[in-house]
DNA sequence: AACGGCTTGGTGACTTAGTTACATACATTA
DNA sequence: TAATGTATGTAACTAAGTCACCAAGCCGTT
């Protein structure tokens, strides 16, 4: 096996879709698609941005976010390996801007398809349609269960079942920082600080600095 | 003219992007369409429902919202004349179930399509697949920027806007109740009530039972 | 080791928002 | 006009967000 072949295989796997692909797409695809690594830290869409490619990541994770005049942020959802940043696409689609902002959160290499491809492919292959309109319609249900998230739910069960589905398999330890999950959640520091110092009390967890170790989730759960 | 035509003519009015389809797409549009009254108070969608059509709006007006145990409630988006339930279309697509309830404000006209037949013409139209990204790519961001409003923007500030984007051209005076405001923000009758007391104290608004007039919409704008 | 600067977390006081539980006021119809 | 249902008012309390500041831990330099 050459390496070429070896890597198609290795993008195979990270993108199934491909695997039903008819050998005219499978062909073009790989014809016009180019690698790129992106390191920790990037921001791959800024507010505002016209949008000129999308992102298909093989690795790594991207996160999707809001942030608001007081320096508040809110994250709308992430992605991972297989996933694109459908944001791009559908503002490819519709012509519009993009509505938020996109930072690499774990290195990511990511295969790199531009607008003008983008959109041709939409109208000639049924797979490429089959997958961009699953993964839109996967993230409009994303973003409403968001909605839902911060219209009804009360801080401290979003708190505790944030904790919950963070830990470690078996580690039940989080490394992380107060701010952090203030960001995640849409909310301040300080309400955070004093949720967990609450959680704390009840024996629920124990906090030391940059770290959160669970002690008793049943406790959690029933937030 | 036949009556006929004058029905076409006027569906063509309210969906512009059938002036530039293909004499084929138009006439299987109109094969296959059916045209229903919708009457006010009907739940389109419950949260949950398979999606079985589509309903395309030729007048009337479609409130897409989610509701929270609490029973409180708040609206995602609406939809009018010339747009469709793209996520009805969403869920077709993705074979996902509905996330949300719709149901008819002012009685509606609809032309509906067929699940089955929505997703064969994807593929086969191209104006029909750039009609339904838009709408999708269109909602996407409706509900992002809600997401925005909820999670950073003050409620007095949403409610002077409200108030200000909901009153007629010259009138200005509100027909509705502190309830529905409520369920449109997302929030407790009594927040609303509390703030509409607010602002007429300090001369901004007139409230008596089911009206609210706006005395000074300048005081309301700096909010 | 001592210093300074930076990051992280803690805390009190205060404002805004959501909840609970009623009390009134108005409107419609019996 | 009595009865009922809908709309609004309000007080008391809890939860969440804001502001201002402090303290402790961490890291690099001298």
């Amino acid at each position: 096996m050459t390496q070429i072949e070896q890597k198609i295989d290795e993008i195979k796997t990270h993108l199934p879709f491909l695997k039903n692909a008819s050998p005219e797409f499978f062909k073009e695809f790989f014809t016009q698609a180019r690698l790129q690594k992106i390191p920790q830290g990037t921001t791959v869409f800024w507010e505002g941005d016209a949008c000129h490619s999308l992102a298909l990541l093989l690795s790594g994770t991207v996160r999707v976010f809001k942030t608001g005049e007081n320096g508040r942020e809110i994250t709308l959802y992430r992605f991972g390996a297989g996933e694109g940043c459908i944001l791009t696409a559908s503002c490819i689609m519709s012509g519009g801007d993009f509505p938020a902002i996109a930072e690499v959160e774990q290195e990511s290499e990511a295969v790199i398809i531009p607008a003008s491809i983008l959109k041709n492919w939409v109208h000639r292959y049924e797979i490429w349609r089959e997958f961009v309109l699953g993964l839109l319609a996967q993230r409009l249900s994303n973003v409403i269960a968001t909605v839902e998230e911060i219209a009804f739910r009360r801080m401290d069960a979003r708190l505790a079942e944030w904790l919950l589905s963070n830990k470690g398999q078996q580690s039940s330890v989080i490394q992380t920082t107060h701010h952090k999950i203030a960001e995640e959640l849409g909310t301040a520091r300080e309400v955070i600080s004093r949720l967990l110092k609450d959680f704390e009390m009840e024996g629920s967890i124990q906090l030391s600095r940059g770290e959160i170790k669970i002690h008793a989730p049943d406790k959690l759960i029933k937030k």
